[in-house]
DNA sequence: GGCCAATAGTTTGTGCCCCAACTATTGTTA
DNA sequence: TAACAATAGTTGGGGCACAAACTATTGGCC
């Protein structure tokens, strides 16, 4: 029989996502640490090396991230030499954001991080899959 | 046909865990602000409401969290009036974290919360349930 | 053209998250 | 029993996340 307790904090799905998010993010942490990366910032280049330049507001839709978060994260990425960030010319509001030769390179790098993720979690990828599926589903649901 | 590209954002388990977790917790915030919690208080709400008192360091095994992160956080809740922090007189070292009358009183108020955001998610109980499990078993190959 | 609303980013404040260094207490063992 | 290791919690630093207040630019409209 399960717990009937609503309030049973083992069988919140919030509780299970909040960990499982930051265990898996976890796993990441020594992989992107070599190249200077938190996982945040890894998402970032995700977009970028999937097109660039994009404008911030772009990124900021793109990764469900908040302009205020946004902002200081691309400065560290510019800092530390990974993109570019010029206003547009034509829209001195807009900010484009340019990946660098560095921050194209560091691609070659990241190939071998999903493969390194999936190993460590031994679980099979059509499990990995599904959840995916799962997960989308829960986002547009909560959007 | 799937994207071939495994940097591909939009299929990245880990960014639709990222994505998801902060969705869901958002859906929380408003439900929880009259209580005066934020989403990390309430799981701790919810481990005491299971069991009063915890140690410090049972909670943070419990909830997986880092006693850097828990400590101020309990003292934000003890400045509330939710909970006491009292050393053990047996072992000085070991801090018992224990419900107040008005900690006690709140779960009255929480009951609401799991349906309210079950509702507002709109999913099949029988997904929520199957995404627990799945997430479930991501957190134990994760560690 | 001049006002006004909308839009893109920035900044500040609060809180979470992890790490590393630290203090204090307790347990172990030579 | 005196040294040492282990354990529990605290503190400070860097970074993420979100809200609210702010600046600057642009677009629409009289």
């Amino acid at each position: 029989m399960r717990d009937q307790n609503p309030l049973a904090l083992e069988q919140q799905v919030c509780f299970a996502l909040s960990v499982a998010a930051r265990s898996v993010v976890a796993i990441y942490r020594p992989l992107l640490e070599p190249m200077g990366l938190t996982h945040p910032q890894y998402l970032v280049m995700l977009a970028l090396w999937g097109e660039s330049p994009l404008t911030q507001r772009r990124l900021s839709e793109l990764l469900a991230l908040d302009p205020g978060t946004l902002s200081p994260l691309l400065k560290r990425l510019e800092a530390i030499g990974y993109l570019r960030r010029e206003r547009d010319p034509a829209d001195e509001r807009s900010l484009a954001i340019t990946l660098t030769d560095s921050g194209r390179e560091l691609r070659a790098e990241a190939l071998k991080i999903p493969p390194a993720v999936v190993a460590r979690l031994g679980l099979p990828i059509e499990d990995l899959q599904r959840l995916h599926g799962a997960l989308t589903q829960v986002i547009a649901a909560a959007s």
